[in-house]
DNA sequence: ATGATTAGTTAAATCGTTTTAATCGAATGT
DNA sequence: ACATTCGATTAAAACGATTTAACTAATCAT
């Protein structure tokens, strides 16, 4: 397979046959003993020991693909995301791969940025190459998938994909409890551009637990985002736009990091200081959010945990499980940090 | 494999002998065409045509391991990294997909995280999946390897491996040049941790190059790092300990990024501004680095580039390339932020 | 007209495993 | 003593594609 030829070795590749010649015996029978399949049950001992040996010895190692041929089963799964190397996907995967490494399953990674096309193509070339199930990334899959699926963040409800998403709620409640112990009662909100796929289920998970523990959401003290600007500048105009309402608050639930870091700076340049006088909360958990200064409270995304659970549950089904949830919604956790703190007395 | 069953379908899979039945020819003829190798020579346009035709309205697709099995190809490569899921490995293995894709070649992602025993173990693995050639990441591979390897700031040397590295000369061009223009003259260094691979390069290249424009090295004015903090407080220390020597200095060419932020705070501490007292010029270019405040000018590594270069060496390697470099030296770029500006007229 | 070419296709070997059916001698039961 | 079961192993048929050698039938040269 490619080998760089390493002269004065014995270039043939140890196959079944070739071990079982060398005990003179039959590769059926070798290959029973090492599978240890039902068909050894009357080899003796002694023979199974002599076979076990003589493939040591000869360091044999079953070719794969012969081996899949005959079994269909290849122990990998395919990772069907829409961007990889990103802050978002990176930890997914890697928390993929961390449950997969220890199942000694492998998986191939495609990315399709968008591209519907793309998409098909590449499940298409996954499924050739024989993968027995998929973990899709923050991706829109529209039709039902032919192998087994579970989707993280996935943009649709499907039956046979089980989805894998943030806790909203219990999202909602860390954050909104933080703000209240720590006095705050006029709190201002940054909604989410709706075109993003849980804008919505996050902003409804809001207004239900503010309802909940009676906190008060004032429409003149919510902004919406509608720009997608990557960078994090993204909240700063909305900020700016919320401040020229002239409506006193003394916190911000920001729609996530990004846009947190941005309303900083337009709360800043208003003079206002962080957390002095306003406290800013995030979402997401983003790398930068430990660094920048105030550094970030934020409700964290454990997105290394989504990954593992999206793969043992994939697995699971992969095993022969046939009932299976459609959706499993992973806690978020609370980090505290510099940019949140008791609310002023007056304000 | 593994198909959900859809009734009412026919279940069989279309096979080359499936195919061949359909139109009354054999496996042989219809093979030979579908690869139009050379024994197709004599078949007749005609007849091409049909099996072309049958092909594709039986929705035939070869079997990839039974061609596997007899070809040795897979055109998989194998990736094995350190680490993935963080900021350096992660653009880097998104390059390398971005390459691989336009190639259709598909790849295989194993982490070890420093265990040289997994690193063996996975090897092996990898090899026995029929990867046709493997790229490192950030690993101490010691054997010179089986296989077509490239590697990617590979620790060490080896023969028969390409090492993509930073073109760190270049760098020091970039970051001193860029302080030279701003007319600092009193620049303080920090050195990396000696264990971190590239440190000493870094730090030869910045002393050659010093040389060559003329720009002192004060001895007095360098600290080095020597604890591998991975949170941005890295740098602070070493900071502070430079700040009792008490020599004035206009600018600090950091580490790395994250020792940026560690030392931007020391200086502030001390009460001085950055950039208005102090350039601070960082490394890397982490997903932190434009977010924070001040923004750092900073040395970017292109990763995804390295990425991408990496899998262009290695496929033609694998295409039969027979000579090829023992290094690749990567130009980094000048980010240039608000960290960095022009020097007090006295310091 | 006869042998040599050529065109068009097929049969069969091969890749390396797994698995089922078959074999053959030894042991067992009655 | 004969059929039967058991124990240990083998032969052979898959799995699905590729490739080489072989085989017709038609064509060509002489």
């Amino acid at each position: 397979m490619g080998q760089i030829e390493t002269p004065g070795q014995k270039p043939s590749v140890i196959t079944l046959k070739a071990v079982a010649q060398h005990i003179g015996l039959t590769p059926g029978t070798v290959s029973a003993v090492l599978n240890d399949s039902p068909s050894a049950r009357s080899i003796p001992q002694e023979t199974k020991n002599r076979i076990h040996a003589a493939a040591k010895e000869l360091n044999y190692r079953p070719n794969f693909f012969a081996r899949t041929l005959r079994n269909k089963r290849t122990y990998t799964i395919g990772v069907i995301a829409e961007e990889i190397g990103d802050s978002y996907s990176s930890p997914i995967i890697s928390g993929i791969e961390q449950y997969l490494r220890q199942r000694d399953y492998f998986f191939l990674t495609v990315v399709h940025r968008h591209d519907p096309v793309l998409l098909n193509r590449y499940s298409q070339m996954l499924s050739e190459r024989g993968v027995e199930g998929i973990i899709t990334v923050d991706t829109t899959v529209n039709e039902a998938p032919l192998l087994p699926t579970i989707a993280i963040a996935g943009h649709k409800k499907l039956k046979g994909v089980t989805n894998i998403v943030l806790d909203h709620q219990r999202a909602a409640v860390l954050a909104l409890n933080h703000l209240k112990e720590l006095s705050h009662e006029r709190v201002a909100f940054m909604k989410g551009n709706p075109l993003s796929s849980d804008a919505q289920d996050r902003w409804d998970a809001i207004c239900t637990v503010a309802a909940a523990i009676g906190m008060k959401i004032d429409p003149e003290l919510t902004v919406q985002i509608d720009t997608d600007d990557p960078t994090p500048m993204l909240g700063y105009p909305f900020i700016k736009q919320l401040l020229t309402r002239q409506k006193p608050f003394t916190a911000l639930f920001a729609y996530n990091d990004m846009s947190a870091i941005g309303a900083i700076r337009a709360l800043q340049e208003q003079g206002l200081r962080v957390p002095q006088d306003v406290s800013v909360i995030g979402f997401d958990d983003i790398p930068g959010a430990a660094f920048y200064t105030p550094s970030l409270t934020t409700v964290r995304q454990p997105l290394n945990r989504m990954g593992e659970v999206a793969a043992q549950s994939l697995l699971e089904r992969i095993e022969g499980k046939k009932e299976y949830p459609s959706e499993i919604a992973i806690e978020p956790e609370l980090v505290v940090r510099e940019s949140t703190a008791k609310a002023p007395s007056f304000s």
